[in-house]
Order: structure tokens, then C-alpha cells, then sequence
DNA sequence: AAATAATTTGGACAACCGTCAAGACGGCTG
DNA sequence: CAGCCGTCTTGACGGTTGTCCAAATTATTT
């Protein structure tokens, strides 16, 4: 009985202790989320704590007490562009019954997300880079690259499908073409070349028969 | 005659300028080497002039002497780097006399170049994405990166001439492809990942036919 | 309602940053 | 030799950084 109790007890503790846990985790996300905002506009190198409090609602001191450490902040941060980031073209990978329809469905997202998304993309090659340097980033970061190499595989595998072909070259290449091609496209389009999407696009078009 | 004077004191005046000028742009580079150590090693966010100065045989006031700013010495370093990156594969390409031959050589100064200049190539990684966010990095970035293009599409054309083909893709497809390669096969190397560098190799080897 | 715990605040701290300037050094010219 | 000029050293400056902490505030439990 002392046991059942004791057990009961426990029960609920555990319960109570993990509806805290998730409380805390989710306040992190909300602050990293606000982290992001900051990042995004200067870069990892030039973005500091208070900068970071106050471009956002809260004071810098809660960021210290949710986060150990800055970097702890900053891979919370990786960690949370990741999850939104993966999924970007599932739904017209799904949807799409044809070829063109797939290619054009792609390409719309692409544009627009290298459009509208410019800043938070940057900071995704940022905190890559950053990863060559800061041991600390390396393991978020090879995850994060593996997610997107099997997201543009995913969309590979679908063309080739609706085409009934087989892709003509590994994962590793096709993510590596696509994301140097986006990388590029990035820079140019940061720097105000009006003809880096477009560009892009033609580029992406043409490439995609000849490679599925 | 008085004329013919002047004439020669200007000639005089202009020749030791310009011996000042070569003497003063000389000692730029020779810092600007010294500042390339330190920032390959800690990465643009990591690195300022103190840090640079104290792993070098200068002292940090002699760096505002010759560089009006942080920012002016950076530039600097990176179009030096330019100059020695860009010739990399220049030789292979002008001695190989088959597509073997060729895709040895080149396959050969990758390895080494990723393994022995990984710091530099980090460093350019970096200082790219520097330029997304930062203005006065991008007119530097984008010529190095049309630079980098170019030598890729002299490899290229060199192995499709030597096996009487022609590119089946664009100069910026092709980069896009090996930059995203080595940038990854960096970052794994970077990591320990022992495999990196193999994987590079197989990956390139198996590609090349295939392109051109 | 009182007490305990969790959260938040805002200031203090030492260390560091880029920049600057006053002066020292050494060679060259007049 | 005196004076100038380019080069370099050294130390100081205001400002910013990450970190920490004691106190205030809010939430939760007893």
C-alpha cells in the first residue's frame, strides 16, 4: 500500500516535473524564435545578447536564464529553423500528379521562399560556416544538411517517379547542385541582382529533366 | 627648358611615389598574409585585429596604419587569397594529355587542397556568407566566386575536349555542383569524418563522365 | 492566507573591442 | 649635422560584450 501510494506519488511528480519541462521548452522556442529575428538581420558575428533582448519583449537577463551559454541559444535556434525548414515542399511533392505539375509547384516555392525567407536562409549559411570553426554547431548542423539533402531527394525521387525513371545521380550530388545553385542565387539576390531568381529558376528547370 | 625641368622632377617625383606606392601596397599583402593565419583559424566572427596582431610579428598599430579599417584589411586579405586559389588546377589542366590523366591530377590537388588548406577553404566559406549580410564584402565575393566558376569550366572543357564532347551543362550548374561538394566534403572533413575525403573523390569520379 | 518555488528584472562586473593619437625610431635629404 | 618624413610602438579612450547576481515579481503549493 505504502508502495501503491509512494508509486501514485511518483506518478504524479513525474507528471508535474514533465508539464514544467515542457512550459521551459517551450519558452525557449519562443525566445529563440525571437532569436532568430535579430540573427537573421545581422549575422551570427555582429549579433549580441542585448541586441537580441531588444529587438524582442524580453530583457536579456531571461535569455541567460533559459539558455547556459550564447551558443546554447544559437543551436536552439538551428534546431527550431530545422523543423520548419524540412517540410517546405512535402506538400506539393504529395499533391503533384504530373511532371510540370511538380516542376512548377517546386519552383514557385523556391522563389518565394528565396524572396520572402532571404534572411533566415543567410543565417542558415552563416551558422554553417560557423560550424567549420565552432565544434559545437557541427553535429546540429550535419543533421540539419542530411534533412535537406533527403527533403530535395524526396522531390527527386517524386519527378523520377512521375516520369517512370530512376534519379541519375546520389543524394549527396543532387542536394549538392541544388544547394550551391541556391547558394548563389542568395548572394546575388542579396545584393540586388534582379535577374537572380529568375535566373535560377531557368536554371532549375533545365536542369531537372536531364538529371531524373 | 624650365618645361623640360619640371618634367623631369615630375618623372622623378612620379617614378618614387609610385616605388612607395609598390613598397607600401607590398607591406599590405605581407599583413594581410599574416592576418589570413588567425582568421583561418577562428573564423571572421572569432577574429579581431588584437588577436591578429599578437599571433604575428606586428603590433596591432601598425594594421590601422596600413588599413583604414577592419573591414579594408579583410578585403584585402580576401582578394589575396583570390590571386593564389585561382590557378589551383591551371597546371594539370595544361599538361594532362587524356581524360585519365586529367581527372587524376585534378581528383589528386582536391585531396590535398581539402585536407592541407582546409583553414582557407573554411575561411572563404565564411567570409561568403559574410557577404550576404555584409555590403562591402560582395563586390570582392561575387568577382572571386566568377573567378572560381571560370576554373571549373577550364577543367570542364578540358576533359570534354579530350574526349571530344562538349559540357553538357552551364558554367554555373557546374560550379554550383563542386563548390556544394567540396563545401560539404569540408565540413565532414572538419569533423573527423575520415570518410570525407574518399567519399569527395568517388563522388567526383564517378560525375565527371557523366557532365561531359 | 501564508509560504515556498519559479520566473523575471535590471544593474554591476571585468574583459574585450575598434579606433585613435602622441611620441619614438631610423633613414634620407638638404 | 639638423630637420624632415615615413614607419612603427604604446597606451589610452569610450563603448560593447558575455556573464553573473541580488532583489523584485509572479505563480504554485501547503
Amino acid at each position: 500500500m505504502a508502495r501503491q501510494a509512494t508509486g501514485a506519488a511518483q506518478r504524479v511528480a513525474v507528471a508535474t516535473e514533465s508539464l514544467r519541462d515542457e512550459k521551459f521548452n517551450a519558452r525557449r522556442v519562443e525566445l529563440a524564435e525571437a532569436a532568430l529575428e535579430t540573427l537573421g538581420e545581422l549575422g551570427f558575428a555582429r549579433t549580441s545578447l542585448r541586441e537580441i533582448a531588444q529587438n524582442s519583449a524580453f530583457t536579456h537577463g531571461v535569455f541567460h536564464y533559459y539558455f547556459s551559454d550564447k551558443l546554447d541559444l544559437i543551436c536552439c535556434c538551428v534546431r527550431h529553423y530545422k523543423a520548419k525548414c524540412v517540410t517546405r515542399y512535402d506538400e506539393v511533392v504529395t499533391t503533384a500528379q504530373s511532371r510540370d505539375e511538380l516542376t512548377e509547384g517546386f519552383l514557385a516555392k523556391l522563389a518565394a521562399t528565396l524572396r520572402d525567407e532571404a534572411r533566415m536562409h543567410r543565417l542558415w549559411y552563416d551558422l554553417r560556416s560557423q560550424a567549420m570553426f565552432e565544434p559545437a554547431f557541427r553535429k546540429d548542423v550535419l543533421e540539419i544538411d542530411k534533412s535537406l539533402e533527403a527533403m530535395i531527394w524526396r522531390i527527386a525521387t517524386r519527378y523520377a517517379e512521375l516520369g517512370n525513371k530512376k534519379p541519375a545521380s546520389s543524394p549527396a550530388a543532387l542536394y549538392a547542385l541544388f544547394d550551391g545553385l541556391f547558394q548563389s542565387a542568395l548572394l546575388r539576390h542579396l545584393a540586388n541582382d534582379e535577374k537572380a531568381v529568375p535566373d535560377l529558376l531557368d536554371e532549375v528547370r533545365r536542369l531537372l529533366p536531364t538529371i531524373c
